[in-house]
DNA sequence: CAACATAAAAGTTCG
DNA sequence: TTTTATGTTG
């Protein structure tokens, strides 16, 4: 441990931020460590300050591994921890940025391309998104003759659910089919051969899935020299909501720690909700006895949310049924309570909400401090469309990913054939799209290039029907210059630009309404503009891709203000000064697609708990009494809606409580949160 | 063999 | 509403 020259503040006096748990975190010694940490109990920042804290007493940032849950959430600790870093020790030149930071997936991308060698996968393996795994477990499907009609064969997307689900859970096939999907049980041979087959067909286009990432570090890991190697290379692991990792993620991590045994993991198993990707709060539960001699750390206090919000999250999840226990409390005090608010229709929460918006932003708290949440993606619609009718700003996280948007892939699938020519699934995409070739011809154009040592290049001399031949020629072409000489000499904004040269046209005659799409393919030369690697780019989409308009602007200006919009599943770890839950009804949450089991329907209940503890001053829930446009079928059609099942009498009342009803009334019975000032609002329209 | 038309069925949350 | 299997036509 270096100590480094007098004169420097001794740590102590940054430490001095911290409260006593969080200081025991971030000083405690060798050995594992798990951390419970409550909503708003200041993760991030313990987090930040352990790292900064083994950077500063001389730590190799390069042998620190942090995984988190995105790569946000790394990169802000790391900027953190490197702030503090500076202060602590000005004269140091460790940067916290050479710390090998980012999700599972991530790191497992880059470490599997160190030793890619060793394990039998070629580096310039490319990543399969979800839709591409999706339709290649298709292809295999379709091989294997299972998909006819009379079969009722589960579906592409339900088939990689399966699969999925025994990688990452480690369970075997039976007691999966049988606990998560026992309208497939029948099918278990054929499955099994659907998967060989899948996993085959990755092999020989040389793809990764999502799931591999993990599943291929687990294994490289099963080699004990390699394992030694490995874990000897990392002094430090940190792992942040721990409570969200599957069994193959524990198992990793057990793997890494095999000698080493500097493992910390903090979490909170009241905030699990990610079991649908085979998450397990066991994890987090049974640490302990997975890393005997662990020291137990747990944070209460909370910083975050103001008493009567606490109070009434509190309640929320003392309904749970097992739970380590933990209250929460803060010395934020204040007499609001969170507002219960009953809408006649939609119409009025949307009303509402942006009413509400409004006022708060009078009231000083910009757009950017605000957030509305909601269970599943489309639920917000409505919302959206007042906003921008309003010209209201807002940026809306989680739901359709624009990566999943087809013009979107098909761009991406030449850069894809440049980068891995082995795979099928880009260069059927690619071929399918000229005018006059199908699914059959483009098999057998794939095959051709195969022959010719997959030699993108050769795709011009592919012979094809006449109508097909100028197009053909010119794909021949396309990749003639791009192929040629390298990947340095054209950078990667210029193959950008020449592929859509090629591409452009054909897509003004495939889709209907081109115009928007023109617009996402600028977007898409503008992000590759920041990178130089056409293989980084590729898989920085694919591993982290952009969630929201927010990622496709750029660096946003400084006046710049808007509203987040965000499911609940990305609002984690996030926190607002006010914040509106909407759609808070039974049947949306708890959805009526999670009501299947007792777990299940806990998960919802710790949904809504993460929902409301992301309010720092203000929340407010919100539901609609009745539905017009039934998406999903809520109960019996004309009924009313009710109240979300998790928030009964005996919570409500911690809860102020209000109604609004049509347009033209008045709301009735609530007491309005503070005092609007007239006089403002309408000055303030002149300014 | 590609392209379009038709009918039925499923439909979240994310890396 | 979108996806998916199948039927019909050029």
């Amino acid at each position: 441990m270096n100590n480094f020259a007098e004169g420097v503040p001794p740590e102590f006096s940054w430490l001095n931020d911290l409260n006593q748990r969080q200081r025991e975190a971030v000083t405690a010694g060798d050995g594992p460590v798990l951390v419970i940490a409550g909503a708003g109990t200041g993760k991030t920042k313990t987090l930040a300050y352990r790292v900064a804290r083994l950077v500063c007493r001389g730590f190799d940032p390069g042998r620190i591994m942090l995984l988190t849950f995105t790569r946000r959430a790394a990169e802000e600790m790391i900027r953190r921890a490197n702030v503090i870093v500076r202060i602590a020790q000005p004269e140091t030149s460790a940067q916290a940025s050479r710390i090998w930071g980012g999700t599972f997936h991530a790191v497992a991308n880059r470490l599997l391309r160190v030793y890619s060698k060793t394990i039998g996968l070629e580096e310039s393996f490319t990543v399969l998104d979800q839709a591409d795994a999706e339709d290649l477990m298709n292809v295999i499907r379709h091989e294997r003759g299972l998909s006819e009609k009379d079969k009722r064969f589960p579906r592409k997307a339900t088939c990689l659910a399966i699969y999925s689900r025994s990688v990452n859970s480690s369970d075997p096939l039976d007691h999966i089919l049988k606990t998560y999907f026992p309208w497939c049980q029948d099918w278990k041979e054929e499955l099994k051969g659907l998967f060989r087959g899948y996993v085959d067909a990755k092999h020989a286009r040389n793809v990764l899935d999502y799931d591999d990432l993990l599943l291929f570090w687990y294994h490289l890991l099963g080699d004990e020299d390699m394992a030694k190697r490995i874990d000897a290379s990392f002094d430090h692991i940190l792992v942040d909501e721990y409570q969200d990792t599957n069994r193959l993620q524990a198992g990793i991590l057990k793997r890494m720690r095999r000698i080493n045994k500097n493992i910390m993991v903090v979490g909170d198993d009241a905030q699990s909700i990610y079991s649908f990707r085979a998450a397990d709060v066991r994890n987090i539960l049974d640490f302990p006895k997975q890393f005997p001699g662990t020291k137990q750390i747990t944070l209460e206090q909370n910083y975050r949310s103001r008493q009567p919000i606490l109070d009434a999250t509190n309640r929320i999840i003392s309904l749970a049924r097992k739970r380590f226990s933990k209250d929460l409390w803060s010395t934020r005090g204040g007499q609001q309570k969170p507002l219960l608010v009953t809408c006649e229709r939609e119409e009025d929460q949307t009303d509402y909400v942006v009413r509400r918006i409004l006022e708060h932003y009078e009231q000083g708290i910009p757009l950017r401090r605000q957030a509305v949440l909601f269970r599943v993606g489309y639920w917000s619609d409505h919302l959206e469309v007042e906003l921008s009718r309003r010209k209201i700003p807002f940026h809306k996280y989680g739901g359709l990913k624009f990566l999943e948007a087809a013009h979107v892939k098909d761009l991406l699938s030449y850069l894809r054939i440049l980068e891995n020519p082995r795979d099928q699934l880009a260069w059927s995409r690619v071929l399918n799209l000229i005018d006059g070739i199908g699914p059959a011809l483009a098999a057998r154009g794939f095959a051709f290039v195969k022959d010719h040592g997959f030699d993108p290049r050769v795709i011009g001399q592919f012979t094809v029907p006449k109508a097909s031949e100028e197009s053909i020629r010119r794909l021949g072409e396309l990749f003639n210059e791009l192929a040629s000489g390298g990947e340095s000499r054209v950078p990667l904004g210029g193959q950008i630009e020449q592929i859509r040269l090629f591409y452009e046209p054909i897509l003004m005659k495939v889709y209907e309404n081109p115009e928007p799409r023109l617009g996402d393919l600028d977007q898409m030369e503008h992000i590759a503009g920041r990178y130089r690697s056409r293989s980084k780019f590729l898989t920085d989409l694919t591993l982290d891709p952009p969630t929201s308009t927010a990622d496709f602007a750029g660096v946003p200006t400084l006046d710049d203000d808007w509203l987040t919009l965000s499911t609940i599943h990305s609002a984690k770890g996030c926190e607002w000064d006010v914040v509106y839950l909407i759609h808070a009804t039974d049947g949306i949450l708890p959805s009526d697609l999670a009501t299947g089991d007792a777990e299940q329907i806990e998960e919802e209940r710790r949904l809504l708990y993460v929902a409301c503890t992301r309010a720092k001053d203000w929340l407010y829930v919100l539901f609609p009494l009745r539905y017009y446009h039934r998406k999903h079928q809520l109960g019996d059609g004309h009924g009313y809606a009710q109240l979300t099942r998790f928030i009964p009498k005996q919570i409500a009342q911690f809860f102020d409580q209000g109604a609004v009803a049509g347009r033209d009334e008045e709301e009735i019975a609530e007491k309005p949160p503070h005092l609007k000032d007239i006089r403002k609002s309408i000055r303030s329209m002149w300014e």
